[in-house]
DNA sequence: TTTAACTAATACAAATTGGGTGATATTATC
DNA sequence: GATAATATCACCCAATTTGTATTAGTTAAA
């Protein structure tokens, strides 16, 4: 069987080596080259079409977001998966939206790096336990909320896109219920549009 | 040390009997009550206060989605578990909106299970491999958007509730020319307002 | 019983949108 | 090098939506 092809960007020599040690010390992947930086990685990588490609954060010259949204645009089935020692949750996003299918703490052991390009390769997105749990509370819903019941509803119905009277028609009111309820969602959440709205439901986990 | 207090809500019998054999197995953990129904569980839960509660998605009575939004009022410091054989990614994304700390697929092994207990003790976010992959996937951005790159960078500022003005101002443009790629981002959208904008957006992940 | 939430209505001002039109400069792409 | 796409700017008008203010009855919850 073909070993799967790993590179890795990496500035640091002696991290760049033992990544490199530690992949080359499994029989499904191989180092298929080393670099440090992204420039010299991307300007090769519709060559190499490597199966994986481990990339740190911090790298002279373009970040590692950045090398990675390169990547993905000249060898899409190229899976990345980032190496680095931020666990900065606006890093996190950021990576995982250019393309990431991972994101590892540097300070993981070995095995846990090795896992990680075994769960790459099992179509899994291998992460660090706490990136894992900042990637989930991403998603839950703040109970907390200042919001009613009904606002809520309310402003689910403007993130579907939803204008005043599409939304009284869902609800079975009228139009200017539908208003006094979005007015007392501006009022709550100091804002006074929609998108205003919206922004600041997504920043605090409303809906 | 105290073992950590598991309830397992599972209408299935078997089911039910295997994974409290499995978690009782365990030096770290031991299951405190086993329920066949969400209602059954929640009716206690502000009593027995468990550290963890392993949930079907599919219960007579409440749906698992709605047994965690309960238990996570009642008993914030539980951490819930989806257990499930359902992955479908609507359903995973309720789950986590409604609290989930993890999601695994019901055809994972004993020690997948035990595993996942003990990531969550660790405080990460258990997921099956191809939970973990939609969960991420959610995150990426789309390569083929339609829109250019002004008109995606315009449709971010709009994601941030910013009005025409605050956008022109921000971009260095006149107000009108914002105006044009607003517009023009509706055309290709197919949508007329800011807030359909980001809904359609959000579903084909253009941002 | 007091408070909060939901409902509804009216009215004016401001912002947004739809439609059209035209133009220039730059950048990609072929 | 030519063509196409993009980005920029500007103006018009009409229609709709939205923002803001205010009032108020009913219902549900604390």
């Amino acid at each position: 069987m073909f070993k799967k092809k790993v590179i890795i960007i990496e500035d640091q020599d002696d991290l760049r080596d033992s990544f490199e040690l530690i992949v080359n010390g499994t029989k499904k992947f191989r180092v298929l080259k080393t670099y440090i930086d992204g420039e010299s990685a991307v300007a090769e990588v519709h060559k190499t079409l490597p199966d994986i490609a481990m990339v740190d954060l911090e790298l002279p010259g373009i970040n590692g977001i950045e090398t990675i949204k390169i990547i993905k645009e000249k060898s899409p089935k190229t899976e990345c998966i980032i190496v680095t020692v931020y666990d900065d949750p606006n890093l996190v996003f950021k990576a995982l939206k250019a393309g990431a299918a991972g994101y590892i703490i540097k300070d993981a052991n070995y095995l846990e790096i090795i896992d990680s390009l075994i769960q790459l390769d099992n179509g899994g997105a291998p992460m660090s336990p706490q990136i894992a749990r900042i990637v989930i509370q991403n998603f839950h819903i703040n109970e907390d909320s200042p919001l009613s019941k009904r606002e809520t509803e309310v402003l689910e119905l403007i993130s579907e896109g939803k204008s005043y009277f599409q939304i009284s028609e869902e609800l079975f009111i009228s139009k200017d219920t539908a208003r006094s309820h979005i007015r007392n969602i501006y009022i709550k959440l100091n804002v006074n549009s929609k998108s205003a709205a919206l922004a600041k439901a997504k920043k605090d986990h409303l809906i």
